[in-house]
Formats: C-alpha cells, sequence, structure tokens
DNA sequence: AATGAATGAGCCTTCATTCAT
DNA sequence: GATGAATGAAGGCTCATTCAT
C-alpha cells in the first residue's frame, strides 16, 4: 500500500520537529511542509496530532534499537567484557554515530517528561535493556547483593552514559575545546564508564589508573 | 520600590508554569492569571515573554542555590568525607526537599536543552560548582591523574547525581513500589553514589559490600 | 440496478442528517459512514452535495406522501366530514405515527427557509394539497366569498396544524406534563382544529362547547 | 464603558447571520467582518461562538419585545377588542416593520429547533406572551371550559399568527402576485385572524361575513 | 461500479503583543 | 505604575471534493 509509505515519511518528517520543539510547540504545518504533504494527511492517517506523536516515538525507538543493536555474547563470554560491551552499545545510542539524531532526543523527552506515550516505550524498550544490564551485573556481584542494591549499581552505570547526551551542551561549555574528543568518543566514553564501573565492583584496578593508556592525546 | 516586588510576583508565578510546559508552551496568560496581573505588565515589567524566561531562569537558580547551598569545609576533612558531603548536596538539590521544585525542572530543561539563559546559569552556576568538585577529587587522585580524567570522573559523580531527577519518572516505572523509598530517600541515593565513587576511586571497599547498611528495610 | 439500491441507501442515510443538521452542516462523512459506503460515492452517484440534498428531499416527500396518504370522498360525504377528515390526514403528516419522522422535519426545514430544491417541492406537494383544501372550502363557503378569503381560511387552517410540528418543543416546554397527550394525540388535536374551523365558518357551534368530548382524561 | 459598545455592534452583526445560516454555518470571519472588528474579539469579549450565540438571541428577542410591545388595555376593555389588538401585535411582530426582521427568524429558529438558548427564551418571552393570551380568553370562554380546551385554542390563534412568517416564503409562492398585499399586510391578516377566532368561539358572525370590508382591494 | 488516498480551503480558537487611558 | 480593549498571525482540525486504481 501507498498509504504505509506516507505514514512513514510522515513520521520521518515528524521526529526531528518533535525532538527540537516538543510535542506543543512542533506544529503540524511544518512538520507535513517537511513531508511534502498537505495538512489534511495528518488528520488521515494518524487521527490528530496527538496520535501521530505518539507513533513518532514508536518509530523513534524501534528505529534507534535497529540502528545500535544490544550485543550478543556467546557462552562463556566474560562479565567484565559484556558490562564494558554493554556500557559501548548504550554510549553509542546516546551520542555515537549518527552524532545524536532525533531519534534519541525524542525519547530523552519522554524520559524527562514522561507523556502517553512514555510506558509503552519503557515496558518494551528500558525494562528489557535494564534486564539485560541486570543479569550482567548478576555475574559480578556477589549472591549475597540485595536487589535494590543492585538497581541502584545499574542506575549508577546508566545515569552515567546518560548524561553525556542529557547535559552535552553544557559539558562541551565547560571543558576546553581540546579535551572535548575525550569526552564525546563514544569508544573513549564507554572505556572510562566501564573502567570506573568495575572498579566501583572491584573487578578492575582504580579507575585512575586506567588514565595514560585512555588518554586520547596519545593516540 | 512595588515595581520590583511585581517582578518577583511574577518570576514566583512564571517559574512552575515555565518549568512544566516549556518556553513556547507556556503562555503569558496562565503566567498572569497566577501572578494576579494584567497581560500587559509582562510587556511592561519585561519589554516580552522571552525577557521574562531569562529573568525567571535566573531567579530560578538563585532560589535554589539559596535553599541548599554547597557545604564548607573545615581545614583538614578528610577528602572522603568532603566528597560524601558534596554528593549529598547535589542529591538533594535534585530530588530532596521540596520534592522536585519548580526551579531544578526548569534548570534542567536549560541543561537538556539551552536556549540563551544557559550560558549565564553555566558560568555563574555549574561550573563553579563543577570546579569544587574537581578540587575535591584533587585530593584523591594522585597527582599524574590528567585533567581530562578528573574531569571524566566529575562528571561520572554527577550523572549519577542526575540521573534519578532526569529519569525519575522511568526509574519509578521500572523498580517495585516498596523500592521506591531505597531509589528515592535522597540520603541512601547519596550515600550509594558515594560508596560507588569512592570504591572505583580505591579510596573505599567494593560497593556491594555497603549493601547491608544501606538497605532501608533494616532502618 | 444496483446503482438505484446505493443511491436508495445513500438517500435514507441523508435524510435524517439533512432533517437534523441542515444542509451546510450535515456532512457528507456522516451521511457516508451511515449508509455504509465509502465517501466518493456521494460524488459518483449524485455529483455534489447539493445534488444529494435535492433528491433526498424529493424522496422525502415521494415517502411522506406515501406513508399518509391524503383522504379520498366518495360522491355525496358531507363537505364537514371532508374537511375533518382533510385536517386528520395533515396533522397525522405532522406529528403522527411515525413520531415526528424526519421526513417531515426536512420539509418544514425548505418551508421555512427554501432553497432550489422548494420550488419543485411547491408545485407537486404543496399546491395540489392546498387546491383540495381550497376545494372542499368552496363547499362550505358562500359563491359569493372571495378568493382570496378563501384562501386566508385556508391558510388558517393549514396554521394550525403545523404549529403542533414547528414550535412542537417550545409547546411542550409550556403545557404541563399531565397535558401532553392533550396536545400531541393526532385525533384529539384534529378534532380540535376542525371544530374550531367549522365554528368559525358557521359550520358548527362554538369551539368551546366541544371540550367535554374532547377530553382525553374522559377516555 | 466601550465594551459594551463593542458587544452591542457584535450582536448586530451575529444576529442576522446566524438568522440566515444557523449557528453551525454562520462563520465568525463573517461576523466580525461585517461588524468591523478582529476575529480575537469573539472569544475576547464571549469566550466562544456559542456564548456569542446565545447573547445574541436573547439580545435579540430584547430588542423585538421593545420594537413592538404588547398592548396595554385600560380597565373595561371590551375582550373582543382586546384579542384582537393582542393579534395585531402578535401578527406585526411576525412580518411587521420593518418587515421580517432578523430578530424574528433567530427566534423562529429557536422555535424549530431549540438549543441551549432556548429554554430561557420559553421562561421571560413565550410562556409571559401565552398566559396573557390565555387571560384575555378567560374572558371570552365559559367558565368551565376546562384548561387543555383553552390552551388549544390559544395555540390555534398563535399557529395561524406565526403561520405567514413561518411559511411566508411558500404561501408567496403559492398565491398570485396581486393578492400579495391581502396576505403579508399586517393590518389585514391580523383582522382575518381575529375575525375567524372570535367567530369560532360564537363572539362574532361566521369569519366569512367579514370578507368584503376587509379585501384590500376596497381600501 | 466503487474506493482508498490525498488535497486546498476554510473553520474556530489562541497567541504574544500593542495602545489609549 | 498599571490596565482593559483590541489585534494580526498562527494554531489544530474538518470540510467537500478529486484522482488513480
Amino acid at each position: 500500500m501507498v498509504a504505509d509509505e506516507t505514514r512513514t515519511r510522515i513520521c520521518e518528517a515528524a521526529g526531528p520537529v518533535f525532538a527540537e520543539k516538543g510535542f506543543r510547540s512542533a506544529t503540524v504545518r511544518e512538520i507535513c511542509r517537511q513531508a511534502g504533504v498537505n495538512v489534511a494527511s495528518i488528520n488521515y492517517h494518524f487521527g490528530d496530532k496527538e496520535r501521530l506523536y505518539i507513533e513518532t516515538v514508536k518509530y523513534a525507538h524501534e528505529q534507534r534499537a535497529q540502528q545500535v543493536p544490544l550485543p550478543e555474547f556467546p557462552v562463556g563470554t566474560a562479565p567484565e567484557q559484556k558490562l564494558r560491551a554493554f556500557i559501548h552499545a548504550l554510549v553509542t545510542r546516546m551520542i555515537g554515530v549518527p552524532r545524536s539524531p532525533w531519534e534519541v532526543q525524542l525519547l530523552l523527552r519522554e524520559v524527562l517528561q514522561p507523556t502517553g506515550a512514555c510506558k509503552e516505550l519503557v515496558e518494551s524498550y528500558f525494562r528489557p535493556m535494564f534486564g539485560r544490564l541486570l543479569s550482567i551485573l548478576d555475574e559480578l556481584l556477589p549472591a549475597e547483593t540485595p536487589d535494590f542494591k543492585r538497581k541502584q549499581i545499574g542506575f549508577s552505570i546508566v545515569g552515567q552514559c546518560l548524561h553525556y547526551r542529557v547535559a552535552g551542551e553544557v559539558v562541551a561549555m565547560i571543558v576546553p575545546e581540546d579535551e572535548h574528543k575525550a569526552h564525546f568518543e563514544p569508544s573513549h566514553l564507554a572505556d572510562h564508564i566501564a573502567d570506573l564501573s568495575l572498579a566501583a565492583l572491584g573487578a578492575g584496578p582504580p579507575v585512575q589508573s586506567f588514565s595514560e593508556e585512555a588518554n586520547p592525546s596519545h593516540t
């Protein structure tokens, strides 16, 4: 059907607009202009602006999950390596290629200020992802570690990964130009977060001892 | 002067509205209704909506810095204790009493998506605060730790502190009801982040060994 | 032909909608939804909305004339009886079974505010009916009664018959609940109008003397 | 205040538009164009289109009641004369000077198809007027005439008076040009209705005997 | 014979702003 | 110092209609 193509085209046009302006400030007129369709198309294909928004949010996380899939591990992979790979995927989703895509910005809007679209997002996207992180941590933590502690550690890791996206602009203002690469290059950043987290778990040397080899000025 | 009182009253009314709706979606009519003044007052006192917004953002961080000041330390205080106190203050600013104030929400909006009001915010608020964190870390890190590494560690700590505010609603959806207290009680949360960070720096035992004493079910 | 069935189905769906909303406020979408056909069907079968309206009006009066035909009289029927029967038929068309059908409402719209569909309505429907009323009155009035007077009397009779339909809702608000039956039961109403009209023509006793026998509370 | 003048100006512009097009088909744009004000004025002064409509209906009947007040009678006036005067006033309101004003058309819309504005109309306008008619009939009818019968007679009189306005256009199509004056000149029409009604009540000669003197061709 | 997709025009409403007072 | 009245621009949405299939 042609209708599905049109719906997708509209979602792809709506995504960046909603991401930048938010739901209320985005206008269907601009979205339609970007998509090259008539304003009445929104009503025809989605009913109203709100349902377009929800569909666009869904489309966003489907696209992003496809662009940067979570890693799969062969049996026997060391948990340290798993955690490192997981953090790498998460950081890459946040600030990796393509740099700062609208999908992430839109999802972060939902995280910061959830709307009706958020519930589904949590169930089909955030909760499974967090579950995978917890299962990796299970292999690294003593059996007696209580559940809430495991989650706290998980949120600490996720918080670090998100921070460079959430506060990216402020970080860029605070650090000098020549250090930007160290802070926004996904691999270096992921290594730092993995080092710090593993060190905190007693599964590696203190974080600062990795400094030299991670220093981007040496590469 | 009466004029200043009116300006303050308008800012106090505008704050929660801007915080909840964002700049564009907030309406001067609602703000004026909340403030009990005429719509024309905005233009009379502030020129236009945008200048009102900037003034409100300034007012917000002044208020918040006053409500939860950063701690001062007597000479000779152990750096571990300083870091713990600093983290506690930061977490409290984020999610402490009063719970989730509009000031924080408004500032986070600026962080996530800076406007013209952000630059000043960074210089007079975020940079000094981050500088104090770095100076505490200086006492905990070997002298040879490079600058970018110190900042990375700083951002890791800040990221953890912000995460419960940024993603608070999603966290609340993911964790079961009976664990909420463990995740949203500022003191417990601050202790967790401090433990994890100090452990990562080699200045404390691995984070999970603190589990028992921090478990809120034991209090 | 299948096409004719579809046209009829559309008219039957359009009738109530036009009757309730009027031409401009009725939407082809609602009509098509009620008829279970595609929106494009209107233009396919009728050309445009206006032609559908005209066809629906025609269809309405054909249906209504068929539902409640004017009475036929054997030679020698007394003119008083003819008038009574005529009034009964007219009142029944207005408010009789089925109560307040859409056909009547639609025709009244045309009467109150004629559109292009009205001319034909007058010629093929109202004028012949009025002519039959005049021919009955001819038998009751002196030969020298001028034409305009005959028509005035005719309109007085028609006016009474229409009033309970035209102003039915207001009448219902003005009279107490327990009198509704007296005012909206077609037979009683027709008797009243016939009594009054015949009395006015000197062909019966003053109207109020019929009161007792027409009182529905005695039946 | 200037605001009240503006409200009145808008109502006066809205009246004819609502009267001709009905509530839904009338557009605020046209009303504002006619009133020479900005479209946003409707929202400012009335809230929305619906409240403008209700205000306009109220304004309409206030204006019309003022233009053609019901007659007052000195004590001792003959009831026949009262009825005649009452009918004259009613007919004049319907089709009198100015000919077919928008006020009447708008009120008739409410009668034919009541909206929220109708209830108040009935209480403050129709019911008192009908009450006065009933009190006149009381003087003409035997004491034993039951209530519902009095009302039926009242509605018969009102129905005749309204008919030339309700079905005016159809009447004009049915009667020849040269009789129009006889049917639409308020005085002649009122006389006819009064004659017929009084005759029906036994308070005058049969209606057709008045023919000659009421014939407009003799005036 | 009939329809799903698409559209331009127009709807009511709301916005930040201005101006005379 | 402050406000009620008014406005141009733009918002989301709905309309009858058309067109390719």
